[in-house]
DNA sequence: TACGTGGCTCTCTACCTAAC
DNA sequence: GTTAGGTAGAGAGCCACGTA
């Protein structure tokens, strides 16, 4: 490993890493809520025999699927506006799609690939993971737009909901930062703001009941917005989700709400 | 010339409220 | 709780301008 990689630090970039694996005997169940992040996948298939990486685009809607025949997967989860510079990809190019890295990387993707099927624990395939992102960012520049769409992440995710008022606190009109992060984030700004009410509202739902609690905690002008909202982005009401969650146990591969 | 940025305008829709 | 209507805000297309 050259000096650049290894003092190259995945969690600058990466909000989460997660390895996970099916019951025995059963398909691996794949649920993806809306949470604006771009996240690398790479599976082992049939028993270590074969294997692939994708990126898994940003999501506009849940998806929730099984994948039959994967061993194990291991998925890092990249903060949001940094998919664009570490993947040399526009972020919105990826929206609601799922991209073998061959198609972004080219050859190298197919590489590295081979090279984490060849790895003997987690650590291993993380710190190969960690050297192919090292090598991609010196040979890709961050485009201002990136780390603009990156601070608007920051305030989207506090407080502020209004993207004319993120903007003003930018420096910026409404319209340069809806256009900088749709590229960048890979979704606009205020489909940004409602998947993290959304997640917001997912968090407190796993500790109360209290429909009308957890709406106004989460920032939704009332119940009936939080259910509406639910049912267009995830496609079931509140009460149906949790009680797949419920059903599901912890097995799942998730790329929404931990 | 390419790129980054801002202005104008139009359409769509989410939000909010009131009435039933 | 449901529905309908008004309003404000968001998104997107097009164009212009400044700068390297």
């Amino acid at each position: 490993m050259d000096a650049a990689a290894s003092t190259f630090s995945l969690s600058r970039f990466v909000e989460e890493v997660r390895a996970v694996a099916p019951v025995a005997g059963r398909a691996l169940d794949v649920e993806w809520l809306p949470n604006g992040r771009t996240t690398l996948v790479f599976r082992v298939i049939e028993e270590g025999r074969r294997g692939d990486v994708t990126v898994a685009g940003p999501r506009t809607r849940a998806l929730f699927k099984n994948a039959t025949g994967v061993a194990r997967a291991v998925m890092l989860q990249f903060k949001p506006g940094w998919s664009g510079p570490l993947l040399g990809v526009a972020a919105n190019a990826l929206t609601d799609r799922i991209v073998p890295l061959e198609d972004i990387w080219g050859r190298s993707g197919g590489d590295l690939c081979l090279d984490l099927l060849a790895a003997q624990s987690l650590p291993e395939v993380l710190d190969r993971l960690s050297h192919a992102v090292a090598l991609r960012t010196r040979q890709t520049s961050e485009p201002a737009s990136a780390r603009l769409a990156r601070r608007a992440v920051r305030l989207l995710e506090g407080d502020e909901v209004r993207v004319e008022r993120v903007a003003e606190r930018l420096g910026v009109t409404a319209r340069h930062l809806r256009r900088a992060f749709t590229e960048s984030v890979g979704i606009g700004p205020k489909d940004f703001a409602r998947s993290v009410r959304l997640q917001r509202a997912v968090r407190r739902a796993a500790s109360s009941k209290d429909w009308a609690r957890i709406a106004a905690d989460a920032g939704y002008y009332d119940q009936a917005h939080l259910i509406a909202d639910f049912r267009e982005l995830v496609g079931l009401t509140p009460g149906a989700f949790l009680k797949r969650a419920g059903a599901r146990g912890g097995e799942a591969m998730a790329g929404g709400a931990p």
